[in-house]
DNA sequence: AACGGAACCTGAAAGC
DNA sequence: TGCTTTCAGGTTCCGT
């Protein structure tokens, strides 16, 4: 969403659109694909923003546009003279005649057209925890977004109210990098490994960034690229950490991969000298 | 209230 | 070859 956040910034913003095409479908559940068009026809983008998963590209005229993309949306530019890709539900064009494609294949995405502060108040971005990306994102945070819940620590992740924007992938991953496994009640990590799994979310954050093409996001399996990441869509794979095979599991109705030999299951053994048990009530630091 | 599972869609790939 | 099954980077509804 952020690849697509910034392919919406870098050829739309302050441009004037001058032809909406649109395909009325369940991705304008919210307001027609009319009004869409009607709302967005001769206007501008000032600025476009990301929360989680959600994107508002705010107009000159006081609206804004909503974005959501779903699982296998894009939002892709495309030249004049270029036809919108597959599954593009609504195209924006420029004087230029290059446009800006919105994609969902599947129709799970949503776009939606309404002065901002509807955007605001019915989209459910009002109720979308703190995005790693954005503002200050540290352990203490973390521990707040997993405290007293005893679901799966992946799933807690992927609770768009608890934390925004992490999915499927970045969940396994960032838990991966953490040494943590998947299954884990959230409330039952303790205080070092909020720790490894807050660098673990950042730091595949960062990498898959930096891995996706800039000009357009290619899904895992588009394309001839490798699979960039560490254990997702790798069963059956070494653990390259620990060599021990990657395992594939359903949990919470998602495919989740993990290594059974470094993310382990219960709280890691204290190394070392003697470690004291921990009384119920762990003492708080002044 | 919190949790797990099914449903919502389309299309590509694997299985038979 | 062609039909069937599985699976997919998300969210929401529904029953327990």
């Amino acid at each position: 969403m952020e690849i697509a956040r910034r392919a919406w910034e870098r050829h739309a913003l302050e441009r004037p659109i001058v032809q909406v095409s649109v395909k009325p479908c369940r991705v304008f559940r919210d307001s027609s694909a009319a009004t869409f068009r009607r709302r967005l026809r001769d206007r501008r983008f000032v600025s476009v923003e990301r929360r989680g998963k959600m994107i508002i590209g705010r107009l000159d005229d006081g609206g804004g546009m909503l974005a959501h993309l779903g699982m296998t949306g894009k939002v892709i530019h495309r030249e004049a003279g270029v036809e919108s890709p597959d599954g593009t539900r609504a195209t924006l064009r420029f004087a230029e005649g290059d446009a800006l494609c919105f994609v969902s294949r599947r129709l799970f995405g949503r776009l939606w057209a309404a002065p901002l502060g509807v955007l605001h108040a019915r989209s459910g971005w009002e109720e979308l925890g703190p995005d790693p990306l954005l503002g200050p994102f540290d352990t203490e945070l973390l521990a707040a977004a997993l405290a007293d819940r005893d679901a799966p620590v992946k799933n807690v992740l992927m609770d768009q109210r608890r934390l925004a924007g992490i999915g499927n992938i970045q969940a396994a991953e960032a838990l991966w990098r953490a040494r943590i496994h998947p299954g884990r009640p959230a409330r039952t990590l303790s205080r070092v490994e909020v720790g490894q799994l807050r660098r673990g979310i950042i730091a595949t954050i960062e990498y898959t960034l930096a891995q996706a093409d800039v000009n357009e996001i290619r899904y895992l399996g588009e394309g001839h690229a490798p699979n960039p990441f560490r254990v997702y869509g790798r069963a059956g794979e070494r653990c390259r950490r620990c060599k021990t095979e990657i395992v594939r599991e359903v949990q919470g109705g998602r495919a989740t991969f993990f290594c059974p030999g470094c993310q382990l299951r219960r709280v890691r053994p204290a190394t070392g000298r003697a470690a004291p048990r921990r009384s119920k009530q762990r003492p708080r630091r002044a």
